[in-house]
DNA sequence: GACTTATTGCAAGTCGTTTGCAATAATATC
DNA sequence: GATATTATTGCAAACGACTTGCAATAAGTC
């Protein structure tokens, strides 16, 4: 059987606390920005001081069970990890869908065709090493 | 002639003023930050409060002479605004190259190709109108 | 059940960005 | 060119997302 998150937290010697599991109970497939979480939990009567939560999520990023995206509105949006993939997401009401591309270079053509979407504009920016950082890198761990 | 973000600026009625002047030919085909920004300003000896900057940029944006983006730092940055085009961001040195792709779909192995940057990761996320609010929208200028 | 120490809550701090308001300067008018 | 009008600026304060120091609390250990 598959590893949970919690299971993860143990192996690392972190403490499986309540407002490490309620977080992680709260956490979907979807986006939640910080203020939505804690709204979400005071709802399920599980006030969390939202430090904590920042704290948590901080945790989970770094172990993998948590994935960050960064929709450019100044909110951070945080989703239980998975496979690869983007968002289509409504500039009117906030709607949010996943998008899965089996091969990312028919992206577009993809999209124009089996979406519902009218996609406005996109946001797409590249991270890693230039050639100079590159080769100051090699060889380091 | 071309027209000039100044002659702009004039046509909409907008003063044409020491400050705005300044910030436009601070601003080039490269994202800066505000910060950045006013640094320039201040090495060519025009100090300009950042509220200003700010206001200013907001204007530029609405007229479409400069384009903003987000890098998912915490930070906007503002460029002259020029045809579509993406980013190539490096995480080591800070250092930013711009990428114009002929025709998007062959976007990955454009960039695996011909690039000298090793790409780690990049972020895409669509913006638009979902289906219910597309039709909402239905005529509505 | 008591002990040790990671984790939490709280309050204060930081940073990018926005806003209210009085002072200033760009354009229009004489 | 001087003067009037009002958009724009600078300053200070406010804002919202996020972070941090520290004492109180609770998870895992013996």
């Amino acid at each position: 059987m598959t590893k949970t998150p919690q299971d993860t937290l143990q192996s690392l010697g972190y403490r499986v606390t309540g407002p490490r599991k309620a977080i992680l109970k709260v956490l979907g497939p979807l986006p939640l920005s910080v203020r939505e979480i804690s709204q979400k939990l005071d709802d399920s009567a599980s006030y969390i001081n939202e430090a904590s939560i920042y704290r948590s999520l901080g945790l989970f990023i770094r172990m993998g069970v948590v994935q960050e995206f960064d929709f450019g509105d100044g909110t951070k949006r945080y989703e239980k990890a998975s496979d690869h993939h983007h968002h289509l997401i409504c500039d009117n009401c906030g709607y949010i869908e996943d998008v899965r591309l089996k091969d990312e270079k028919d992206l577009f053509q993809y999209l124009g065709k089996k979406t519902m979407f009218r996609i406005n504009r996109h946001a797409l920016e590249f991270f890693g090493l230039c050639n100079q950082c590159s080769q100051l890198n090699e060889g380091v761990k």
